[in-house]
DNA sequence: CGTATATTTCCATTATTATGGAAATATGAA
DNA sequence: TTCATATTTCCATAATAATGGAAATATACG
């Protein structure tokens, strides 16, 4: 990943509305969820709703299919793994316990009933 | 972690110059590195220095110690791994295989010579 | 076609952030 | 105390971003 590409995804990310959309995005998987699905679920005005998704999709963070009516968004996790092992790159000088990631809300959601793969 | 400390940290991280330095300090280690150093090497005035290195400071991604003349930066992992795993929180929707980083730059960096640990 | 629903674009207002020169402060050495 | 080095604060300028109402566009259905 390009310096300027990790900038671009964090500005994207750095916004109190824009972060509560992906982390959405995020959990609901590959299938996404629909931006009026979206904007009721967080109470967010259409047009502001819209300017957010335009800037997490500019910055290769969601995509979009169109289904019928609606635009489904989803989270581009491709893109999310690259920008964190960015952050993590080279890391810690020789102490990898240093960072160690806790994933277990990603193996085992209090969402869901029992562990998946 | 907090969704505001969240946001807060990322907007700090989502600034080229800051960016570069706090993956500077990441690479460094906990031993961290002079405000001097990193200006010699980024070629950024100290002014400009001093503002990044305050913002990086207050969103509790950095701390700074002082030795003789130098004020010494190091990178909080702590609150790096909290912003990471954040981000990735409950994620995915029963798919765990999309979330796997890729976190060999940190075993074995190419800046060394062998796995540490 | 006409109507309803979903989403986006336009735009004006308001607010926040980055930059770096000059000056101030802190520490250590002679 | 005087000087040199390291870092920060002050401040004016310039640039960028967020918000949401009104209007425009896209899709589907009768």
């Amino acid at each position: 990943m390009k310096h300027s590409q990790a900038v671009e995804s964090l500005a994207a990310l750095a916004q109190e509305t824009r972060l509560a959309i992906f982390r959405r995005l995020v959990r609901a998987g590959p299938e996404g969820e629909s931006a009026g699905s979206i904007a009721a679920a967080l109470d967010i005005p259409s047009p502001t709703l819209s300017f957010h998704l335009k800037a997490l999709e500019a910055a290769g963070l969601v995509d979009q299919r169109r289904e019928s009516r609606n635009v489904i968004y989803g989270a581009r996790y491709g893109r999310m793994r690259s920008l964190l092992a960015y952050l993590m790159k080279d890391c810690c000088a020789g102490h990898p316990e240093i960072c160690n990631i806790d994933m277990e809300s990603c193996r085992e959601s209090p969402a869901r009933t029992s562990a998946c793969g």
